[in-house]
DNA sequence: CGGGTTCTTGACTATCTTCAACGAAAGTGG
DNA sequence: CCACTTTCGTTGAAGATAGTCAAGAACCCG
């Protein structure tokens, strides 16, 4: 999951399991807190997310981190380069995974479909990522954490009476690494936005999206302070 | 062309022609100025630089711009997402281009090698990527100047003399909108690598690499002020 | 040569980070 | 199940990095 630019959201994020009358490999179950990966292990396989949440993160020598991604059920993850993973690869929330070989990617298997839906997604990623760099490069940080919470909502955000209401699996370190912030910016700017009164803090792990609207108008850089619609 | 992480960049980017026995279709030619795509452009065409330099841009509503990539002679530019471009895509310098029908990517092309090359630079694309995110997420910007400058280097640097040096064909606003700064940035931090003598500014455009080592250190986040060697 | 763009530099400011402290939550072992 | 320990999250104050605004210099192109 990249923090991608909200009207293109709809076009680009099918987050749909793939159509395929072949028959499947099993699922793989993994438990929060096991590794799917690290960087460096060959690839053999892609896996689809089915349900759960990933975590794909790469370190700097000295320490920084980076987190690339969060793997949400429609994601796929573990594209090799040069035959290798370039990412460490954890669970966040108990998941489950489809998984595929490589070679199916890469054009030897039998199932066309597969191979062609591989492929889509492997594209969709690149695009995804584009509009990742814009947000990294250019938003501020209240743009960057309402951006991240318009994406999430739309993706796996739930009804709750009136409001439409978003876990948050990840640690603050962990939205700070991917949005490249402190975990300190994370905190204050959440709370800020709850002091506006656009967000709720239910629990810390639990989002509720009061103001959607004015949300998506600070995604996307409008006036800092709307007064309640 | 992405600012990826130096210990990587050998295994990673291979910027070489495909090695392709099958006929090719002819060459495009095209001037500086002249737009190869644009945002929203159905793409049929993939294509991979053979000489000279482009610029793909993804644009933000209230002007905020980010420079996606530059395309090096190597890399290949065009990848579709459901079907469109999504960035605009225009010529630096002058350059010669290979193109690739898309056909040749999705699978429906006789040439099994190009299909495969094209789906492994998508691949490249992606790893590439992934170390843009780190940089544009969490280096300061002597380090993003830096790791520039020794990518450029390293791809496209000519020794000359005992020293190697760099052409930037691209304006400082290209650079700015690339690693995440402002114009101001760039020149005041090129000025402080001359002052140090790291490197020294032969006109605008071009760079001159005096302590390549010194440049790496910065370039990974090394002390500041390394002593003249 | 002249006009417009691009680049550099300076002074000032804002945003975000750093450092530090504290409280809340979660994990551990008896 | 509870006390203990550790990790995580929030908040404050101070500081640093990069941004903004503004002016002038250098460059480019007809």
């Amino acid at each position: 999951m990249y923090v991608t630019i909200p009207s293109d959201t709809a076009a680009q994020a099918p987050a749909t399991a793939f159509v395929n009358a072949a028959p499947k490999s099993a699922e793989t179950r993994l438990k929060t807190g096991a590794y799917l990966y690290f960087e460096g292990d060959e690839v053999e396989w892609l896996y689809q997310v089915t349900s759960g949440v990933l975590r794909l993160t790469r370190l700097l020598e000295d320490g920084r981190r980076q987190v690339i991604a969060f793997g949400y059920p429609g994601d796929v993850v573990g594209f090799p380069s040069g035959g290798l993973h370039h990412t460490d690869c954890d669970v966040l929330v108990d998941a489950t995974l489809q998984p595929y070989r490589l070679a199916c990617l890469e054009g030897g298997c039998a199932d066309a479909q597969t191979h062609q839906q591989l492929l889509q997604a492997a594209l969709r990623e690149i695009s995804g990522m584009q509009d990742h760099f814009l947000m990294l490069g250019r938003k501020t940080s209240v743009e960057k954490i309402a951006s991240f919470l318009c994406v999430l909502t739309d993706r796996v955000g739930k009804t709750v009476g009136n409001y439409s209401q978003v876990n948050l699996p990840m640690k603050r370190s962990d939205i700070a690494d991917f949005l490249g912030l402190t975990t300190e910016t994370v905190s204050r700017t959440l709370t800020q936005l709850r002091k506006q009164k656009i967000i709720a803090i239910d629990n810390i792990h639990t989002i509720i999206v009061l103001r959607p609207t004015a949300l998506l108008g600070l995604s996307l850089g409008d006036a800092k302070d709307c007064p309640p619609t």
